[in-house]
RNA sequence: GCCUGGGUGGGGUAGCUGGUCAUCCUAUGGGACUGUGGAUCCUACGACCCGGGUUCGAAUCCCGGCCCGGGCCCCA
């Protein structure tokens, strides 16, 4: 038995590989022209990172091993973590805010089906140092736009988990781990059998209920109404009018929950069509791990894109590029390298290299769909030219290298 | 971890109510055609996911594992 990739991982052929840079650079240039650099973190980590974030529970999930050290490795399962101690670790003194983006591979030990994968791609964003409503809105409109730009046009839900947790006062901070849990299933049913099985409020519950249901344009006020006016509501109101501002499109959606204790103010997701189950391709929110680290507490608001989701659906547009063949015979195989080493400081060439003849040259030429053909026999070298054929109509003319490159490049600029 | 469908040359397939050299297409290497491409022909290469079991005999039936797809749990 040959040896298969691993469970769970993919290997990506050249032209998958095309289409996939072509995003990736879409996103990183939008994210580079907001003004956000590019950072990179190790592959791995000491285990601590993820646990002291998501619990020992996610152990499970994780892909760990001991090093020869004897420490307790494990290969990052996401990247919002190894920011946040980057952060710590090097940057707490820089100017704020602190904006970053990255683009890496993540390992999670799971049940791989329709946009999941055990080594998975993440495009996310962080911008540290501040809470404000305008670096909420700012984030999310990036999100957006960055998804414009892949071509997709997302399903935006943004929430606020201040204002779902002030009606939790009385509740002990265990069972409110399990009520957003079930509010972020939107699981009606199971929440109202829990919220009975802890006897929690009358009143809460009514509150409860009426505040995740509520969509559309009084959604602020009547929040106000339901948990007082306190500030989160004010921010939450200030982050909206900001959003459109940037002529973000929006839901209120106070069921969002994202399961995660550490996220303290707004939150946000964007779902799309055509992933099955998994129709979430980006999510994210403000959040505070820097002291949980052991660095000064420091808000932080970020989100992540699920590169492999987006890549199942977004439509694939190779650009079209010149792909030259060189041509050689046997008498001239020598002269074709100079000449392929010459047209290769510009243009993508290809030389042969199985010592193929005339016919089978070509032949390969047409299969690689090649743009150009670029033919060099004793005939043209004698006249101190090659001759370049236009495999798309077929006409062919004699030239110099140089303008070889002139043409081909008018061609494919 | 659970439920469900499926694994036959590189890709796509037939066979799968057990029994001839496992079918066909395509791709790939070489050749026919001695400097002009998608054609044709010849030739080579190449598979029953792995391991057990039932049987005189298994690609075919049974069990386990691995892998793929879909769903659940989870989703940092």
């Amino acid at each position: 038995m040959e040896i298969q990739k691993p469970r769970g991982t993919r290997d990506f052929l050249p032209e998958e590989m095309a289409k996939r840079r072509s995003i990736e650079n879409k996103l990183r240039e939008t994210a580079t022209r907001w003004g956000y650099g590019e950072i990179k973190t190790p592959t791995f980590e000491h285990i601590e990172l993820f646990t002291l974030k998501s619990g020992e529970g996610i152990i499970g999930e994780i892909y760990n091993f001991k090093d020869k050290g004897d420490r307790e490795i494990a290969l990052r399962p996401e990247l919002t973590a190894p920011v946040v101690r980057m952060y710590v670790e090097e940057l707490q003194r820089s100017a704020k805010p602190l904006k970053f983006f990255y683009f890496d591979n993540c390992f999670r030990y799971e049940r791989p089906q329709k946009g999941r994968f055990r080594e998975f791609f993440q495009f996310g964003v962080e911008i540290i140092g501040s809470a404000r409503p305008e670096s909420d809105a700012e984030v999310i409109a990036l999100a957006v736009e960055m998804l414009n730009s892949a071509g997709l046009k997302g399903d935006l839900h943004v929430g606020n988990l201040g204002i779902i947790r002030s009606l939790f006062k009385d509740i002990l901070p265990e069972h409110q781990g399990k009520i957003m849990r079930l509010v972020d299933k939107k699981d009606d049913k199971g929440l109202e059998e829990f919220l009975e099985t802890i006897n929690a409020p009358s009143g809460m519950r009514g509150k409860l209920f009426r505040l995740i249901g509520l969509r559309g344009e009084n959604a602020v006020h009547e929040a106000r109404e339901l948990v007082g006016d306190i500030e989160p509501v004010s921010q939450f109101e200030e982050l909206l009018s900001l959003l459109d501002v940037y002529g973000v499109e929006y839901q209120v959606d106070f069921g969002i929950a994202r399961g995660l204790d550490y996220y303290t103010g707004m939150v946000f997701e964007i779902y799309c069509e055509g992933l099955g189950a998994q129709n979430q391709v980006c999510g994210g929110g403000a959040y505070r791990l820097a002291a949980l680290f052991g660095g000064e507490d420091t808000p932080s608001t970020g989100y992540a894109i699920g590169f492999d989701r987006i890549m199942e659906i977004c439509e694939a547009k190779p650009e079209s590029s010149e792909r030259i063949v060189v041509i050689s015979f046997d008498d001239t195989r020598k002269e074709a390298i100079v000449i392929a080493k010459k047209l290769r400081e510009n243009v993508s060439t290809y030389l042969d290299v199985m010592g193929r003849k005339f016919k089978d040259q070509i032949s390969y030429a047409n299969t690689i769909g090649a743009s150009h053909v670029v033919i060099a026999g004793k005939n043209e070298l004698d006249a101190g030219k090659v001759s370049l054929k236009d495999m798309k109509t077929g006409k062919q003319e004699l030239v110099t290298v140089e303008e070889v490159i002139k043409k081909v490049k008018a061609v494919f600029p």
